[in-house]
DNA sequence: ACAGTCAGTTCCCTCAAGGAACTTGGAGGT
DNA sequence: ACCTCCAAGTTCCTTGAGGGAACTGACTGT
């Protein structure tokens, strides 16, 4: 399909691959670890890393030789993955976390506030939300 | 789950309702419209439907009263929902879109250069990567 | 009266997810 | 040498969700 929604859901569409990449994202690299975090059948999380694993989103390390032993870790590809993620996290807590307020707070590390992620324009810097937007076109469409 | 990640991936973690979503985004508000151009199953996306009004994602508008017909139409939570196709529409333009480039363009309004979405800091308006980013337990958390 | 439109609903079938048990390759204890 | 444990999967069976096609109901236009 020609649209990059497509594409990208294509890679991370189904339910659980987000949330092997967050657990990832924080630590949790073992199939061990992601299962039981998780409570994922062993069969879907390993179809799902070899998936992601394909797709260059994580790569599959040997941390340990004798027994051997691996890990997942994120490429450059999956790491900007997490950005996904992290937007995800904004609305969640906007619109769905309940009374007690967000499970996790996010320090920038570049000012050093807690913060949250607000997608802005690469251009001018300023705030891009989708109905600022116009759509046109591009180079890409078969129309 | 104490996961925003989890509790948003719970509204629209299905693979078809960000697909849906954009199309009501673009303007394809009717079911018979958006049956065609997703090819998706009349059944399911009845359902899916349902589902986002219950999550007062979309809202069921009747637009004729006679014959009654419906059409779907964002709400502001769904509109900022949209916020997070455009990220994935970013990385998919950046990570999977071939040789033709990008389907399609964003003009930003208010400053009118064809741009794309960049995730900042709430507090400092500077980039907002997920590897600046430092993890804190919040208010939410169970543990 | 009859065909056409839109917004669904119903039915059946297939395929993918879940769960539990099993496998492999080695480590460590006795 | 043997038993047991562990991580990282694989195999097998069952159940539930998605796809496809046909049907329904409320109305319009000719």
């Amino acid at each position: 399909m020609a649209c990059s929604i497509a594409r990208t859901l294509d890679v991370i569409g189904e339910p659980w691959s987000p949330l092997i990449l967050r657990d990832v994202y924080v630590g949790m690299t073992r199939f061990e670890q992601i299962q039981q975090d998780l409570g994922i059948s062993r069969k879907v999380l390993a179809e799902r890393l070899k998936w992601l694993v394909d797709q260059e989103v994580l790569e599959r390390r040997e941390y340990s030789s004798r027994p051997p032993r691996y890990e997942y870790v994120l490429t450059g590809k999956g790491a900007e993955l997490c950005d996904l993620l992290t937007v995800m996290v904004r609305w969640g807590d906007k619109w769905t976390a309940g009374e007690a307020g967000p499970p996790v707070l996010y320090r920038h590390r570049a000012c050093g506030e807690i913060a949250h992620v607000e997608p802005c324009c690469s251009a001018c810097g300023e705030p891009m939300r989708a109905t600022d937007i116009e759509l046109l076109p591009g180079p890409g469409s078969n129309r």
